[in-house]
DNA sequence: AATTACATGTAATCCGTTACATGATTGA
DNA sequence: TCAATCATGTAACGGATTACATGTAATT
């Protein structure tokens, strides 16, 4: 999925500022799914205004600076639309750990029970991270996809835990 | 990690073609959790050879191409050892699917049981795929990373079919 | 006193894919 | 006969990150 279709997708759920929608990827229920930095963000924004698909008003604030708050237009709403009928394709997994796993067992044999300890930790953070923004009380897609992140995270948790004596 | 180091610790697994390289990270034990094209390992060999990383042979063949079989050298071993010492992050997992879930919640609700039956049939087939090439015999790290696959697609295939009805 | 949060944006740079270029052999 | 497999490589292009640029206010 491109940034410009993540932009559309996220002010289909409500208004945000680049500023919200860079925080939404990067820290809340988007985080483990995909990511972005200002650098994509604030440029897509900018050309979707053009193309018509979202529009800008502004929001003055005292002693900060101006608040540009964008929300999908009808025309946005169609193209969004169109572009959910594709097939998503597989998800990209790019996993720095396993390969180094792998390559560690040949080359570092010492280094094979640190990687799998500090991944262990990490996904015991993770699950805590998100599990704190889960909410109970929803119903739909966005606790959905949260406690999806949760069982694959356990999963992954449970498998090293109870595999890790074979490496190690 | 970047292309140089995945080439690295594939010749640390043993030698082989830039051919073959492209073959493991598109379909073999390293395809879910990497992806490489020719455009990026073929460049990426050249240069690790000027480094002295790792060295080449050409092997003639009658009636096909020369091949150019590369191996580690022990300052390229060294050179793998040192960046395996680096924490290797979180994994970037960027997926699609989440994302289509979420906005066609918003946007296009009969879309969503669509989006979740394709996944469903797509994580059996990947879960096959990973079996086929799991090999029982085999105690090292590369089962254990196909295991691991295994276990993760199995606990998302899971969450899905039991939670379904939720959005469906 | 220093860091974090708020808030937006641009330019340089990196990294990788896609498409192009070439060519023989084998199986459907 | 047509597609796929084997086998290597380059050039154009795209997309995103990083670093840069600016400035206030609250918190530690």
């Amino acid at each position: 999925m491109e940034i410009k279709t993540l932009c559309l997708g996220i002010l289909a759920l409500g208004d945000a500022t680049g500023y919200e929608i860079k925080k939404m990827v990067g820290e809340g229920s988007f985080s483990f799914f995909s990511e972005a930095s200002y650098g994509s963000i604030y440029p897509a924004l900018t050309k979707l205004t053009d193309l018509g698909l979202i529009n800008c008003r502004v929001e003055k604030q005292e002693s900060r600076p101006e608040k540009k708050i964008y929300s999908l237009t009808p025309k946005g709403r169609e193209a969004l639309e169109e572009s959910l009928t594709k097939d998503p394709g597989p998800d990209k997994n790019r996993s720095e750990f396993l390969a180094a796993l792998l390559f560690a067992e040949a080359v570092s044999p010492g280094r094979v029970t640190d990687l799998l300890d500090d991944r262990i930790r990490s996904h015991r953070d993770k699950i805590a991270e998100l599990k704190a923004i889960s909410d109970p009380d929803d119903s739909g897609a966005t606790a959905f996809v949260i406690e999806y992140g949760i069982a694959v995270q356990e999963a992954a948790l449970g498998f090293l835990t109870s595999n890790k004596h074979r490496l190690a």
